[in-house]
DNA sequence: CTGAAAGCGCTAACAG
DNA sequence: CTGTTAGCGCTTTCAG
């Protein structure tokens, strides 16, 4: 038994290249589908590739050119939108030689995901986080073709596809309004998430939260909820914010996900229908089902992640100067809201 | 301006061995905590290496040793199963030097996914799909650590991680039986995922589905429902089988995103509550949530997770033989199911 | 249009 | 314990 090959005997270009009879820059140039190669010679370099198998190493041809690969960060899994957005991805990237590969931020760590993506060498990165500070991205940008999702403000090296957040809002505490609630509450994640200026999306529909109910004479209604992440966080929060004095008579959460875990709380309290009203952003799957039937913002995942790498592919290709695609929400009024109850 | 440096001109370990005065070799030896390094010298390259911000470049490294990547297929998202195994995943790779990255299988290109993952040189890779040939993944196994999620049978160079889909089938019959139901009706995937002899989970909790009604005199009442995998499926799936002759008065669903699209049909017909009980699988945290409370199986996708990590660790390490490490499932009770009501 | 040669950044031997 | 020497598999000039 030979002493090697314990470990990845795999054909080279080499191999190919001895197989078809030609030099090994004459492979390159077929499997990259460079010019300069004669219609006889792709045909033979082809051939022999079929015939072994070849396969290129993406390690190697990173070390030169490029990794045919795109990274996008994600955030802590549960987030049902964070779906909509890779199906998109998956969508535009469809008959491109690129392939898409997602590093989980464990534990908050979005930094070190977004570093070993970089570290591997993708093409380019989607990034998701609304917690990485712009001039830290913006420096990584520089060396590397970045599509920032979410975040509002002016970019110099990447680009962003965000929703309209104040859009958005503005329609959800018009709907509200009109129903007649006045103890409008808003459910939100910590501080770091909503920080103004931050541009973050989350910021923005506090912010115009905020000034929808100072428009409607209602700042003394106003009453800001802080959750983690997760339903059950939401839950939580939810089941205090209604057991406490002044309980809302609606509830908007800043994303499905919250939402979903405050209308557990509702529905555990055994309140009558109607008795809070609710509403969602992102119009996750799950807010149709007719078990939940949530209120809520369509922002379009499925569009986001199919513009984020239609960008990104177009950085790739050479664009530099800083682009931003925004999309237009939709509300979607469904059974969770209803008419104030009479008092 | 210099015409170079329009990209990536990033530090190398030649600038940190120039920096701290010493060879490559032993700034290489210092980042992967090789044996043979004085400590003084540790110091001052560690001191480098903070200094000039050095990242080594995974795609080097991977040409020469390791690339500290573990790679998982992703199945088409929307299953929050899955979410609950990388979630595991990811505990079990903290503190590590590895990083997880995901690919997903975009329009059922469960080898294009597994492919991708190992050109780009993973150190091992957790494969999901129980669509692959079992051959040609011990071909790949051959090179690669490999550990394959849920598949049962024999495999002599990759491991396995599987829950007990007979157990857990078993204690689902067991409870609907008990109550009373005759007519129960099992929704699952299409034929290949359930190819009997594949040891796919679903194929076992087919066959076992099939033997409990058998053994319970019940043959001429079973009744199987092939859908495809997304909730919008199974509730097309659902609302045709309860508009059909012999409804049944309860549906074992294959997994709990199908359960949930049927649950979503129960509703959506306004079923008396206890009409028609429905069983899920997996125990996906949505399962828990009051607004649709259904029962099902746990089987911990958390606990499956961290185990093909650990296992992958030990075969990077050097462990050869292969390993199986089963899970036992547990029935959650919930409202979803119910006494068959009274003719 | 084709091939020879020079590395990309790193690690694995080995020699000192 | 330390440094030198060869490449890993690929792409990229640059001659022919």
């Amino acid at each position: 038994m030979s002493q090697r090959s314990n470990r990845r005997r795999s054909v080279t270009i080499e191999d190919v290249a001895q197989a078809a009879g030609v030099s090994r820059a004459a492979v390159s140039k077929v499997i990259r589908n460079a010019s300069g190669v004669s219609t006889a010679m792709r045909v033979r370099v082809n051939a022999a590739i079929q015939e072994l198998d070849y396969r290129p190493s993406v390690a190697a041809r990173a070390m030169r050119g490029a990794s045919y690969t795109l990274g996008i960060e994600t955030p802590p899994p549960g987030n049902q939108f964070f779906t909509q957005i890779v199906n998109g991805a998956g969508q535009a990237l469809d008959g491109t030689p690129y392939q898409l590969v997602m590093a989980p931020a464990n534990g908050g760590r979005e930094y070190g995901a977004i570093e070993a993506l970089a570290d591997r060498q993708v093409d380019g990165m989607v990034v998701v986080s609304p917690l990485v500070e712009p001039a830290w991205l913006e420096r990584l940008a520089e060396t590397l073709p970045v599509v920032m999702l979410g975040r509002h403000g002016a970019a110099s090296h990447y680009d962003a596809v965000v929703g309209d957040d104040v859009q958005g809002t503005r329609a959800v505490m018009a709907h509200l309004l009109e129903l007649g609630h006045r103890r409008i509450a808003h459910l939100t994640e910590r501080e770091a998430v909503t920080e103004p200026g931050s541009g973050s999306p989350h910021s923005l529909r506090l912010l115009t939260y905020r000034e929808s109910m100072a428009a409607a004479g209602l700042d003394r209604f106003a009453q800001v909820v802080r959750t983690g992440q997760t339903e059950a966080d939401a839950r939580l929060a939810t089941l205090a914010l209604l057991a406490g004095p002044d309980r809302p008579t609606a509830v908007f959460a800043g994303h499905d996900q919250l939402a979903v875990g405050a209308l557990a709380a509702i529905t555990e309290l055994g309140l009558p229908p109607g008795e809070v009203s609710l509403v969602g952003y992102d119009n996750i799957d799950l807010a149709g089902h007719p078990a939940i039937s949530l209120t809520t913002v369509d922002q379009s995942g499925t569009e986001m992640g199919r513009q984020a790498i239609t960008m990104l592919l177009e950085r790739i290709a050479g664009r530099t100067e800083p682009r931003r695609h925004t999309i237009t929400p939709v509300l979607h009024v469904r059974r969770s809201t209803a008419p104030r109850a009479a008092a």
